[in-house]
DNA sequence: GCGACTTTGTGTGCGCGTTCACAAGGACCT
DNA sequence: AGGTCCTTGTGAACGCGCACACAAAGTCGC
C-alpha cells in the first residue's frame, strides 16, 4: 500500500504535452496583472477548448473554485511544480553550427526552469570560442564535462552522421533525457526519453495540406462542369 | 458522382505526420544503393513498427510486392507525391534573430521541395544584409514581397508580441501554411492551417518525465522500508 | 507447373483521448 | 439566512488510431 497520499495520479501524455501552453498563458496573464481567471478564458487563451482544459487540471487536482475560476498565481505554481520546473534543469547543446548556436542563444531556455551549462562541438575551430558567454568545449571530453556538471538533459543539434554517438555516449554517463534536432530516429535503451523537433517534417506535413487545399480549389469547380 | 478514379482517399493526419519519416528513411536507403526493402526494415529504420507502417502505406495505395517487398525509388516517388513535394514550395522567413538565421542557413529546406525566396526584418541594421546569399527585405514591404515572389508557406520565427501580426499579414495576402516558432498562440481563419515549433515545451515535456523517474528511483526504495 | 515460403494488405478488437452535457458546489445579492 | 447565479469537475458516449493476427498474393525452387 502506498504511503504517500498524492500517490502516483497517471496523468495522460496528451495533457503533459498542454500543461507549457497553459502554463505560458497563465505567466502572460500574471504579467498583465490579472489575478484570477475562468477556463473559458484561460483555454482561449491556450488555444484550446474548455472542457479539454478542466479536464487536464482535474489530473493534477482540484485547483479551481466553482463559480470564479483559477487563482492565476497559484494554478501556475501547481503546474510548474508538477512539470518539474521549480528546480533547474541543467541542459547541454552538443553540436554548435547554426542551428546549435541559435540554441545556445536562446533566452527561453534561462526563462525557467532550465539552465545552459555546457556548449560542445567537434570542429577545433568552434571549440574555445566564447556563445552566449559560454566557452565551447570539446566533445572528446564530452563524459568529463557532463558528468562534473550534473547534466540531465541533452540537446543534439549536430548533424544527422554523428547524432546517435552523441547519444550513445550522452545515455553511457547517465543522461536521460534527449532532445534532438538531428533529422533521424535515435535509438536509446528502455527508460531513456528522446523527443525529435525537425524542420523539414513540418515543412512537409504543411506541404501535404497545402496541396490538398490547392486541388480542392482546382478540381472543385471543374468537377461541376462535368456531365453525368 | 466523382470522376476522378484515385478520388479523395481521406489519409489520417496521423498517417501524413508520419510520411516525411519514411521518406527520409527510404533517401538513406537510396543512397546506399539498396533496390528493395521490407516493411520490417523500413519500419525500424523509421523508428515504427511494421504493422503500423504497412497500414499507413495502404492508405496510399498498393504499392508493395508480396513475398518480397517495396522498391525504394518507386515507394520515395510515391511519397512524395502525396506529400507534395514534386514541385517546389516557396518560404518566407519572417524574423532574422538568431534563431531566423539559422532557419534560413538551415540546407534541410532546400534538400527537397522547399525554397527560400524571401528573407524579411523589422530591425533596419538587418534589411539589406545578405544571410545564406539572400538580402534581407523589409517587413514594410510584406505584402509587395509575398505576393510577388508567391510565397506559400511562411515560418514566424520574430519575438512573440509581433508573430500574431505577422501571421495576420502574411493570411492577408495568400499564404495558407504557418510554420510558428514564437512562444505564442496564434489565431487564423479556417483553411489556414498552423503548425508550432517551441523549444521550451519540448524541454518541459522532458522536464516532467524526467522527474517522474527522479522521484520513482527516491521513492522506490523508501516505500519498501515503511512498515504495514 | 506445382507446392512451399515469404511478405503484404486488412478485418477486428481494444484502449485512449476528446466532446458533450449536467450535477455539484461555492460566491454574491437581497 | 436563503435563493440565485455562475463556473468547476466529471460521468458517459463517441471516434480515432494502434496492435494483432491472418488471409491473400506473389516468388522461388524443383
Amino acid at each position: 500500500m502506498t504511503v504517500d497520499p498524492a500517490a502516483r495520479r497517471e496523468i495522460p501524455d496528451a495533457t503533459v504535452a498542454r500543461l507549457p501552453a497553459y502554463l505560458r498563458a497563465l505567466s502572460d496573464l500574471a504579467e498583465r496583472g490579472i489575478a484570477s481567471v475562468s477556463s473559458e478564458e484561460l483555454a482561449t487563451a491556450a488555444g484550446v477548448r474548455s472542457a479539454k482544459l478542466r479536464k487536464d487540471l482535474s489530473h493534477l487536482g482540484s485547483y479551481g473554485v466553482r463559480g470564479v475560476g483559477y487563482e492565476v498565481e497559484m494554478l501556475a505554481r501547481e503546474i510548474s511544480r508538477e512539470l518539474g520546473l521549480t528546480q533547474d534543469w541543467p541542459v547541454a547543446i552538443v553540436g554548435l553550427g547554426n542551428l546549435g548556436h541559435a540554441l545556445a542563444a536562446y533566452s527561453g531556455f534561462a526563462t525557467r526552469g532550465f539552465q545552459v551549462v555546457a556548449l560542445l562541438d567537434r570542429d577545433r575551430e568552434v571549440v574555445g570560442q566564447e556563445i552566449a558567454g559560454m566557452i565551447v568545449g570539446s566533445v572528446d571530453d564530452l563524459e568529463q564535462i557532463v558528468t562534473d556538471r550534473g547534466v540531465a538533459i541533452g540537446v543534439i543539434a549536430t548533424p544527422a552522421a554523428s547524432a546517435q554517438e552523441v547519444c550513445d555516449r550522452l545515455v553511457g554517463v547517465g543522461v536521460g533525457s534527449v532532445l534532438n534536432f538531428a533529422p533521424c530516429v535515435l535509438s536509446v535503451p528502455e527508460g531513456v526519453d528522446v523527443r525529435k523537433v525537425d524542420l523539414a517534417t513540418e515543412l512537409q506535413i504543411l506541404a501535404f495540406h497545402g496541396q490538398r487545399k490547392a486541388l480542392a480549389a482546382r478540381e472543385g469547380a471543374p468537377l461541376l462542369e462535368v456531365a453525368p
